[in-house]
DNA sequence: ACCTCACTACCTACTGGTAGGTAGGGCGTA
DNA sequence: TACGCCCTACCTACCAGTAGGTAGTGAGGT
């Protein structure tokens, strides 16, 4: 992950980036103040807008190194090798393992679309939409061949989604449920090997 | 839908509620300003303070509301007479309508779950657990009995909450992924069936 | 007379953002 | 070496605007 380094050798941006992707992750744009986040990196609040122009744009950068990182990582993934269930399964777990290690990323990935992107110039679906199309092909076509049983793809990516990213945005609430914690390596796994289970029973006759 | 009612019957206390329960569903509670909701209802905010004593004890009163109707629903659905998979059937229709005609209290509910119930002193997990472990007990004497196919249980139902709640409250979003409006009566219609279907697929052999 | 509900006017605390100043490093020139 | 010069990175002090909340007033209904 890319706030685990070889230590101390970041820019005061850096800092600031890092601070503010987990500010704005626990407590959502308007829950957090410039102080928070200046005060956090250990520095005050002038001096960080001398980095930044703005809240917007702080936020905007921070986002933007989100998407980068998360669309790299699942364009390797969709564009692999691996066949029929394989590759299903293969994008699972890659976006899994993809949460798993970047959940404050999902968490402000969920809050920007509780807030249908307010904060944001760009269209967050705009940007998510090739992948998807290219995976709604892909499903369709394993469809016809008769790989998988018949879904709506569409509807199954959506609901693949869902699943997957609510066990780490609302882990607090899943702790609860659990009687245990739900981030740590073991129930971690046991859910990703839960939802990869689930989809392949689903799918798969 | 209870703010769809015989109209102009209802108390300043009862339109503050309702316009609050919009304003913090979409705006989240800190994005929410007591001016906002006194506008929306027509009063000025020392007015609308002398129904509530303050923000906080406004927002856990649009809580309350919000769960008792929840609990009072899905307890319905959950104590039904059905069996095997009519009953699971019965019980994923119900959650699914339910939160089709409260929206608004899916992205409460996200958001509160995403805060870690900060601005609530009520354990949101702990009202839910009754119902949740009536459910993982259901589940498993089903799979006991050979009626469903085995999978954690507890894991099963986290799933299906998260499917099935993404798609109200990222309801946004997924306008861009479906070109379409997701909440509209067809698309709603089309999801549930579809949700219905994968987790038959999935749980009966 | 009293109570309910709304108002205006005000408070303090804090927001994002700006103005202006300073300490110190790197560098070309004498 | 020593000087002036510019730049970066930080600071304190301040701005206007808005937040939640309080005090006190007045109209209407009982």
């Amino acid at each position: 992950m890319s706030d685990v380094q070889p230590v101390e050798a970041k820019s005061t941006r850096d800092l600031i980036l890092i601070e503010a992707l987990h500010c704005f992750a626990d407590r959502g744009y308007e829950g957090t103040s410039l102080n928070d986040i200046a005060a956090g990196v250990g520095i005050k609040r002038p001096s960080l807008l001398h980095h930044f122009p703005s809240k917007e744009a702080l936020y905007g950068d921070v986002f933007e190194m989100l998407m980068s990182e998360w669309l790299e990582r699942l364009e390797i993934a969709v564009t692999s090798p691996a066949t029929n269930w394989e590759k299903a399964e293969l994008v699972l777990r890659s976006g899994f393992d993809l949460f798993a290690e970047t959940p404050d990323y999902v968490r402000i990935m969920r809050r920007e679309a509780l807030d249908s992107g307010e904060h944001l110039g760009i269209d967050l679906s705009a940007v998510i939409r090739p992948l998807f199309d290219k995976a709604v092909t892909y499903f369709d076509a394993q469809m016809d061949a008769g790989h998988f049983r018949r879904h709506d793809s569409r509807h199954l990516l959506i609901t693949g989604y869902g699943a997957i990213l609510t066990y780490f945005s609302d882990a607090p609430f899943i702790d609860g449920l659990l009687d245990d914690q739900a981030l740590t390596e073991k129930n971690i796994r046991e859910h990703c090997e839960h939802i990869v289970q689930f989809f392949k029973a689903a799918l798969v006759a």
